[in-house]
DNA sequence: ACTCATTGTTGTAGTATGCAATACTTTACC
DNA sequence: GGTAAAGTATTGCATACTACAACAATGAGT
């Protein structure tokens, strides 16, 4: 049952907003929120148990950043350094990232995906991709083309920017 | 901008998505989850050092469904029985949840909030439908209004109950 | 009464996390 | 140039989350 009855069509009283909207949409927000939740979740579980979830948050900001030293790994995860070096301990041990001394600062060390690593986060992400991919193909068309302009408006009005240009914080879960 | 150039107006051929809808819903869709993920932990920090995400999950779980046994409190948490029993120990030290043994079986023990935990649920709530509000008045009005409809038809596509019915599974972040 | 399933707890182990202390390197200032 | 200050990574210590396996107590069915 598409466009229910709660706010389509009848003009409404100009900008405020009544307490009646608001629980709706919050409500529709929070529903959404938890199916977005259990998607990422479940794209990680498939990765067998060969990673978790905080882990998988590092490997993608190291894809999506580049090579980074320890310091603004721990930044961008918002994590503390001792926090950040010891999940870099695990990987590099597995193989997924990669320690090498700076050319530029003796101090400082530079870390890297591996090409294992960059394989398992391609293959996570494909994943998410699929699984939201098939539920927006079940949607009834006229709510799927409104999706990419409300969701935009929402993520814009709660300052998040578009996922092509990767945020320095709140890295995807 | 509402109504980007993407996929409205022109007629479509049916009911195949091409692979541009796909990849800017897609894209739409992972933005508004990172924010929604990020309005999450803020709520939860906002509760102080009092608790962390998976102690709120378990209070919100007992808030939900009203007093448990732990076997079903660890079933809706997805975690598995020694994991319930121990974050049980956790927030029974520190006055949220009270153990009580079951008048019908000696062997079961039923869980429940105390008042406490319940003003603590209340409060991480409230915040966060506070900050979803606040993110939705900023929305251009057009896009708010389709806000619901949409999220509603993409939680249903991905077999989400909506909020009021609460989920037995998947309880949100 | 005996067996078996249910229920909760404890032992053991690995990951995530933060704070404080430490060691080393670089930069800044005198 | 030499010393103080700031930057960088690591390690020690503590707590939380998590699972698997073993165990104890209870209840149900025969």
């Amino acid at each position: 049952m598409p466009t229910s009855g709660t706010l389509v069509g009848m003009p409404r009283s100009s900008s405020a907003l009544d307490a009646t909207d608001v629980d709706a949409v919050t409500d529709a927000v929070l529903t959404a929120s938890r199916l977005l939740v259990a998607v990422s979740a479940r794209s990680i579980a498939a990765a067998g148990d060969a990673i978790t979830l905080p882990q998988f948050r590092l490997l993608v900001v190291l894809q999506t950043r580049g090579p980074l030293k320890h310091a603004d790994l721990a930044e961008y995860l918002q994590v503390t350094p001792s926090t950040a070096s010891r999940m870099v301990d695990r990987l590099v041990t597995v193989g997924m990232v990669d320690r090498q001394h700076s050319t530029v600062s003796r101090r400082e060390i530079v870390l890297a995906l591996t090409r294992e690593g960059t394989k398992v986060v391609r293959q996570v992400t494909a994943r998410r991709r699929k699984e939201i991919a098939k539920i927006v193909a079940r949607m009834p068309d006229e709510a799927r083309h409104g999706l990419v302009d409300v969701l935009t408006a929402f993520a814009e009005a709660g300052g998040e920017p578009p996922a092509s240009a990767v945020a320095p914080e709140a890295v995807w879960t």
